[in-house]
DNA sequence: GTATATTAATTAGTGTTCTAACTATTAGAG
DNA sequence: CTCTAATAGTTAGAACACTAATTAATATAC
């Protein structure tokens, strides 16, 4: 492996994990990491509830993922799994009064820490390295 | 969060997790997952036996974490735990001469796959991008 | 219109990582 | 030199993610 492509690959992987867990350190009071407040801003921002397939497809993560996820934010008091009446085998993920109050409260927090990780950050630099990543995950899509 | 800032940091963290999906599948033959491999190859290329603290450093990991990484290695049989005669707290990982076989064999499984996904890249983007996110890296070290 | 295939959700098992609390040992302050 | 700090490793418990296999329901093919 070239140097540079070991050092994108160590930046790439080292850099999401501290993000990841400093933004979790962050929203600890408030009882919900990363992972749990972006699949309830993924639901809240829908126009209807979404079932769970639809949230692992825009999460891109795994159905049974999603199923521990939805889990978790159920008994939490977050979310609550309503049967579709069109497709028994659908389950539809609707916010509780106390999901949608958290929602509003986790997003504040969200983004002042991405304001505040991203604000001494070249416009141009960081749509460019945003553009590689989405280019480079469809790339490994294609290439199993 | 602005639209830039969401998917700059929505495409931090699927790149990440697609990435690591990825080779996983692809270094499955040989038994270890990206993170049992990486362990190795910065074991392996260090001048002398290194303990697990100065390696979870290395691997920008906790301790802990690393406690259970070389429990999985030593039961693969792929690394051993020496005790340090000079510093009884501290325990040096050393590689088993399967543990040698194997990193040689992932190493060019891995690099190939670095290859392949950023053959297509410029090298002038790739390194720009590099550069943010270590620089990103080291502001979240520096904002908790 | 039944047989087959696909899709949605789940369960079970595993891997990676974290935090928090603990033990043992070494290093430093006075 | 002793008491306190810090360091190395460990254990326990949790979150997040995966694959593989299962169940139930729907869709397609013939």
């Amino acid at each position: 492996m070239s140097d540079l492509e070991e050092r994108f690959s160590g930046a790439l992987h080292n850099t999401s994990r501290a993000w990841r867990r400093a933004l979790d350190r962050r929203l600890k009071y408030l009882g919900v990491s990363q992972a749990g407040w972006m699949t309830i801003a993924v639901a809240a921002k829908a126009r209807g509830p979404l079932s769970q397939s639809e949230l692992a497809d825009r999460l891109a993560v795994e159905g049974a993922t999603m199923v521990t996820m939805v889990d978790r934010l159920v008994k939490a008091g977050l979310v609550y799994r309503e049967p579709s009446v069109t497709d028994r085998r659908v389950k539809r993920v609707v916010l509780t009064q106390a999901g949608n109050l958290l929602y509003g409260k986790v997003r504040a927090e969200a983004t002042a820490f991405s304001r505040e990780l991203l604000a001494g950050m070249d416009a141009k630099k960081l749509l460019m390295a945003t553009e590689l990543l989405e280019g480079l995950n469809r790339a490994i899509e294609t290439v199993p």
